[in-house]
DNA sequence: CTGCATACCGGGAAAAACACCGGATTATTT
DNA sequence: AAATAATCCGGTGTTTTTCCCGGTATGCAG
């Protein structure tokens, strides 16, 4: 590199739990003047590891979902333990909670995985330089949020979670009542109090909820898929 | 390119709904020697138009799952249509259900999205050659369905699978009937069939089987937890 | 002791979901 | 022309869910 014009490379991290898109990933970079990849890891814990054996990028690109150790914890980690490492989130979900909650845990920015590699140098340069990498979905996604009560994860009883699971099978109310050796009035307490807690207004809301939030797992993910018309 | 050694350089179509994806696959590609990428698309749809509009790929890296028009159905129509075009899946997923509708719909391989590079490369050599890439995943998950009674999945119409959306949503069934401009007693009947067919008892049943059988995303999988007790 | 959260329970009534009876018009295929 | 499939619809009745009102008992922290 050359002395003048403050040429200093950028260390990157890369992390994320699919090995094929984060050498994909470490080409483009390496396509952008000032930076270098320095790392790569699976999940946070790993990652954790190499920052704890010495390794200080300048920049995380952090994916939110990964097994073992998730962004949101990660970036958490980071914020504590290495606070001079600027945070990118990766993802691909574009919801506000995502984003809000990776914000919330240290993020500096927050880029979608169908961006465009202009947006993904754009977001580099303006994070490694300590600002905050604004698209109109994070802007937004602040937007609807500021005001709000800052959504803490509501606190669901050791009950309420056994209810839940129950609830999202085909059992009835009573039949529920009757696993959980409880009235039924007391399972419709707590469906109200989930109803509530959980701004859900059905059970169905309360189901598709319990599976968005992994408080209940569908096993086997997969299934054969119907077939489209005949 | 030498003209010895038959050197000739295929072309390569990826299609994924993931725009970051597909230029970091992009590069890994380009660095293959005697390949080339001659087209991209975020879904089958849009791939298709380019075919029809006069591409023809050697092989085509196939996303499994993918808006508007999913691998499989991509796959199928290439087949039926232009069967020259080898196919690649190339997903995250790696449940059996997956690879063998992938096989099924004429892939000529299936590969993981946290593969190794050289792993492409072999996947690449072998499938552009008309032969079959078995990694120890494709090999077990066809070893475990022959025999089986190929359980075909439910065939569903469009409007079952428009009424399904709705059925994962809070709308009650006379609001389903507006938005879907029909009577109560038209989605009543879709219900029903659907109990049917998919051997569920109850709307529950049907929101858990529709999103175990991914008729329906619900967007981002992960949000956040709900805490425990407190 | 007081306040608070948890867990529990009864009864009544309206709304939604479920079940079963019947019917119809289109369009495509054979 | 007959068969098949998809779409659509009316009526009736039961069961379940949802939403109210009210209540008791326990344990635990300030």
């Amino acid at each position: 590199m050359t002395a003048q014009q403050e040429a200093r490379e950028y260390k990157i991290c890369l992390i994320d739990d699919h090995k094929l898109f984060r050498k994909g990933m470490a080409q483009l970079i390496g396509r952008i003047p000032g930076y270098k990849v320095c790392g790569e890891a699976g999940n946070g814990r790993d990652f954790i590891e190499m920052v704890q054996a010495g390794l200080t990028p300048d920049l995380v690109l952090l994916d939110v979902q990964m097994p073992v150790m998730n962004g949101e914890e990660t970036a958490s980690w980071l914020r504590q333990h290495a606070p001079s490492v600027r945070v990118l989130a990766l993802t691909m979900h574009d919801d506000e909670m995502h984003i809000i909650r990776m914000i919330r845990a240290g993020a500096r920015g927050y880029i979608l995985k169908d961006a465009e590699p202009e947006d993904l140098r754009t977001a580099l340069d303006t994070v490694v330089q300590g600002d905050f990498y604004h698209t109109p979905q994070v802007s937004r996604a602040m937007a609807n949020t500021i005001g709000l009560p800052a959504e803490e994860p509501p606190a669901l009883t050791r009950r309420e979670r056994e209810f839940i699971e129950h609830a999202c099978t085909e059992l009835t109310y009573k039949e529920i009542a009757d696993v959980m050796n409880c009235s039924l009035r007391t399972v419709d307490g707590y469906r109200e109090e989930l109803f509530e807690k959980l701004a859900v207004r059905s059970r169905v809301g309360l189901v598709v909820y319990a599976i968005r939030h992994e408080l209940v797992q569908l096993g086997g993910q997969g299934g054969t898929r119907p077939a489209q018309d005949r």
